[in-house]
DNA sequence: TGGCTATGGTGTACATCGTACACTATGGGT
DNA sequence: ACCCATAGTGTACGATGTACACCATAGCCA
């Protein structure tokens, strides 16, 4: 009886990673504050109370979700030297993240951190240390890499506009907005934004990444 | 009649600013998640609805709320040169965050800033212009140093622990949880760790923000 | 002095959410 | 032929954000 609504639906069984995959894809369209356990429901055609049979609740289905995210991240790639690894390592979780911008804040699950996850921290550690770090300085330098480019997508993801086009119109209303007498600095700041036509933001990553990745290296060789 | 009732129970007018602060203190103690209306409400005994006559809604309030701890974050200070004046702004954003952890992944808030960030966007801009920085470096600088302030805040949030005390316990079961041969390099991490007492996460960020200072100092000079 | 209106707090009501609990159908193993 | 584990259903409950209509007060102008 069962089965022959779910032939006519076309529905394949549930399984976490199925429910997982559609979470993240319902996240990435409407953001994660409006993806409920009714509406993924929905999307299988499925009473919200059978989810429950494959995630045990909401944080535990977000604690997967954010484990499926990280998977995606490329591990740093072996066979070349420990800097260039590193770096694309860090292009690759920045793409990561900023196609799956509501990952972002939302590491309290690696409070207890899946295979997928531990998996990706000892590739880099072994990168690192196979790079001629001690086990220190690997500490020290995955935490300041990590630290920039978790941050990076955070600031990417709150700023005032999402595409590059809209930069200059948010810049020239901000502009008219307040007094620049009040705020010249800024103000200055903004202009010059303006002036600079195709300034994008994430231009600003490799900047900031090269600065520490060139620090790594003088600490190293020292 | 109700000012009888007020008198007794010894309470004071509401206003955005009183509501701000209870959210904040609440939040601090209990995190942003239980946060509600109502028992923001219950605090100053008075029915939820009461609130939105100072606030539009709850985004509008955290809003506020997010503003509020940014004004606890100490400009850069004039009188000194632009890297120990950078340095202290960052240590002081550090506390302040480590403070308020809810509020990190909050900034969504920034999208309209408030008078208070726009404020601290000056200060900081004109520290380093001031210091030598062209208007285009000053951008690179402040997006490297506030990436990797927030970053940082991000991952020391959701570490497994909250105590220096308990890092060699969750280290412990850590290791014993996994067969260290799936993931040498990382049990070899975690041992060393255990290995130099005393380790604290927070000590990691004074590395990184070095390294990046003085990073942007050597691009200053060249 | 008396009444008008803006302001701020109240009460009720509703949609939406996560999820507990009891149920039913199914399909594989004995 | 039966049994039982597994997966999906249905109903129900408490919590949450907030719309809307209401009322008390205080300050103002006549």
């Amino acid at each position: 009886m069962q089965k022959q609504v779910d032939a006519e639906v076309g529905r394949t069984p549930l399984s976490r990673d199925r429910i997982l995959r559609a979470a993240v894809t319902l996240a990435d369209k409407d953001g994660l504050e409006s993806l409920s356990m009714r509406k993924l429901a929905q999307q299988f055609g499925v009473v919200p109370m059978a989810l429950y049979k494959h995630v045990a609740n909401k944080d535990d289905l977000v604690d997967g979700m954010v484990d499926v995210v990280f998977g995606e991240i490329d591990h740093p790639p072996s066979g070349t030297d420990w800097k260039t690894a590193m770096r694309q390592r860090a292009l690759s979780a920045r793409q990561v993240l900023s196609r799956h911008r509501w990952a972002i804040g939302l590491t309290e699950s690696r409070m207890k951190p899946g295979p997928t996850n531990l998996r990706h921290h000892d590739s880099v550690i072994r990168c690192l240390t196979e790079g001629g770090f001690s086990i220190e300085m690997a500490i020290h330098a995955y935490s300041a890499l990590d630290s920039y480019i978790y941050g990076f997508a955070l600031q990417e993801q709150q700023l005032p506009f999402e595409n590059p086009g809209e930069v200059d119109e948010v810049a020239q209303t901000m502009l008219s907005q307040f007094p620049s007498d009040d705020y010249p600095y800024l103000a200055q700041t903004i202009a010059e934004v303006i002036n600079k036509s195709e300034w994008q933001y994430a231009d600003e990553f490799e900047f900031g990444l090269d600065l520490i990745l060139d620090g790594l290296e003088r600490v190293l060789v020292r």
